[in-house]
DNA sequence: TCGATAATGATAGTAATACTATTATTTTTG
DNA sequence: CAAAAATAATAGTATTACTATCATTATCGA
């Protein structure tokens, strides 16, 4: 009798019909991780999707509207999944700098277990973001939606700046600082794979995460 | 009697034929940037390309092979120009601390003048550049066209990472630094327009050359 | 167990779009 | 002025995101 402590929220702006609450909707998500990883954004299409999960087009779009949101979602669920981690990984630490220590860490490496308490592979989700994610954010559409869409990932940003202004008060820059960090590292780890002459990454990503964390405490004196 | 004294050098695995040695391949390019402006990589047809220019489509492919080529020629083209403008910014500057200034605020700052000496609108691309190059970056390819795409612009990072080695020899980050820095600055640039609750920036983008000009600094001391 | 309701399947279709093919016309050039 | 090169005109193909409709199967309350 397994059961789930926890589910996590994403809003139902970004589905037509919950896909968690179906065993037909877990299905298309997680199929959909599985593809997108494989072959790309671009080259993913629903009617592969249909295929591979045996299910028509149609019964797909009952739960999202257009492919593009399937990705949106799996963004929404990624930043709100990231965020728990954050806060569980930083309850009852004991100074903000360790905190910060380890917000940096927890946000600059690459998911290498995946915590299985839901139907979401989060290893291959956190190799899907850093490629497709920047897919999803840069399309021309109003700002409200835009802010919606990145609801999640803000209130990310938002917290560690809080424990960065914990530190050094009179900071003028958190925001930047933790966005550039949390871009950064994506970027990082997508150049030591493709175009290692774009990082000093030499096949250890753990540099990455030693680069920031240096990134950020030499700014903060 | 105007006469070029330059022409960026784009290479000719970009095209079928090179766009800059004729008038309609001038219009191809000169529209194709306009219209990406206003619309976004995704919106922008060939159709749409190819009505406003007055030509037909089968022409504009005689140009370029497809229209994602015609985006990365485009990116292409801006990385050589931001290079040869690098270099010819910094040409006799006295210290490398000097150069090093120049270099991060010359990469961070929004293009603000057109300098004219071609057909190409370097304001536009340099608007376009901030969201639309990833779409070009980040698709399923073999390594080695990957390489050839960020050509241009790993020659712009390794410059700088020259300039920062001269300062610190035995500095270990210099292209993750460098590289940090570029994709930030256009990142910032985004946020500030689209998202101001990601940056600190109040409406003033010359906050992004000042950090970003900071963050260099204050990490190799 | 039954009957209603909801979820899914099967199937067909539309409009947009990237890209190709072919032949006529115009422009350039030696 | 004639040959060659560039461009226009036009038609067509395959793919794909998304819609519409109706049949079938699960689910669930009474």
């Amino acid at each position: 009798m397994e059961q789930l402590l926890i589910k996590i929220n994403v809003s139902s702006d970004f589905y037509l019909k919950s896909p968690d609450e179906s065993a037909l909707g877990r299905t298309i998500v997680a199929t959909s991780i599985e593809l997108i990883h494989q072959l790309g954004f671009e080259a993913f299409t629903i009617k592969k999707l249909s295929t591979k999960i045996g299910s028509p087009e149609s019964s797909i779009y009952r739960y999202f509207e257009s492919k593009h949101m399937i990705l949106v979602y799996l963004i929404q669920w990624y930043w709100t999944w990231i965020e728990y981690r954050l806060v569980f990984g930083l309850n009852n630490l004991a100074s903000p700098e360790l905190k910060l220590t380890k917000a940096i860490q927890m946000l600059t490496e690459t998911i290498e277990e995946d915590s299985s308490f839901s139907h979401i592979n989060e290893i291959l989700l956190d190799k899907i973001i850093i490629t497709e994610a920047v897919k999803a954010y840069f399309t021309k559409q109003n700002n409200q939606s835009k802010k919606d869409h990145f609801a999640a990932y803000i209130r990310v940003v938002q917290r560690v700046s809080d424990i960065i202004l914990e530190i050094k008060p009179t900071y003028k820059f958190s925001h930047m600082l933790i966005s550039t960090v949390i871009e950064g590292s994506h970027q990082q780890r997508f150049f030591a794979k493709n175009l290692p002459s774009l990082t000093d990454v030499n096949s250890d990503e753990e540099y990455i995460t030693k680069f920031y964390t240096q990134l950020v405490f030499n700014n903060l004196q």
